[in-house]
DNA sequence: ACAAGTACTTACCCTAAAGTATGTATTATG
DNA sequence: CATAATACATACTTTAGGGTAAGTACTTGT
């Protein structure tokens, strides 16, 4: 284990804050505002690069592969290419990011229910 | 379907999305690294300003009142304060803010088996 | 008189994330 | 020979969020 710097206080304290609270441990895998928004898309249906990227015409080609790369790394989806031209890259859930499912839709019926106004 | 124009910009993609995604909505809510921490702290039980300050010890004191603030402003939470000296303030849950029980109870279930390595 | 306690506020700085723009590989097709 | 199609890569700039540190207000306790 690598030593940590004293001046590393904040890192220090979020690895009590892991240890304190689940949460933690999901926003450091999906913590972000784009991730989240990904998966839900990987989670409605197994999806090509291009796919993703109609479906989400908000974000730029740089940021979706950025977190698609750091979503693989972090286990929650697989890539798998096709070595043909032009090349076929699909992205699908792993196991583990299957196992957001229940997140995911917790999150989407709360959105439909927060825009009908159910909680006003 | 409206016609997207060739300037469109981020915002207003984002508004796209926003209608096409109902994550995108959550987002806009709660898409940063410390909210959904805040409001796992406060779906556990109401707190004070200092004891959401002593469970989350890796937030500053700016960034935390920054979002409490916000939270507020959003609807999710619900501040109140005694009018004493020192200070009592209480931050609780809206029933907007309680509705996303199934979302924070589904992270922290999530981020359980995960780390117990249930999806390896 | 001074510190202690609570809940902030403010000014300044810094970095990590995001945006912009352009380039690359490969091959079938006109 | 040029173009199209797909899935990226990369260099550069900008911005927003977060970090540091110090200050404020008001009253009780020593």
């Amino acid at each position: 284990m690598t030593a940590v710097k004293k001046t590393s206080t904040i890192q220090e304290n979020k690895q009590i804050a892991l240890e304190m609270c689940p949460v933690t441990y999901v926003m450091e895998k999906i913590g972000s505002y784009w991730k989240p928004i990904i998966l839900y898309h990987l989670s409605t249906s197994d999806k090509r690069y291009s796919e993703i990227k109609r479906a989400i015409p908000a974000i730029t080609e740089k940021v979706l592969i950025q977190h698609l790369k750091q979503l693989e790394t972090d286990g929650l989806i697989i890539r798998e290419a096709k070595p043909v031209v032009p090349p076929h890259v699909t992205y699908s859930l792993s196991t583990s990011g299957k196992g957001l499912f229940p997140v995911i839709d917790a999150m989407a019926k709360w959105a439909i229910e927060a825009q009908k106004g159910i909680f006003v």
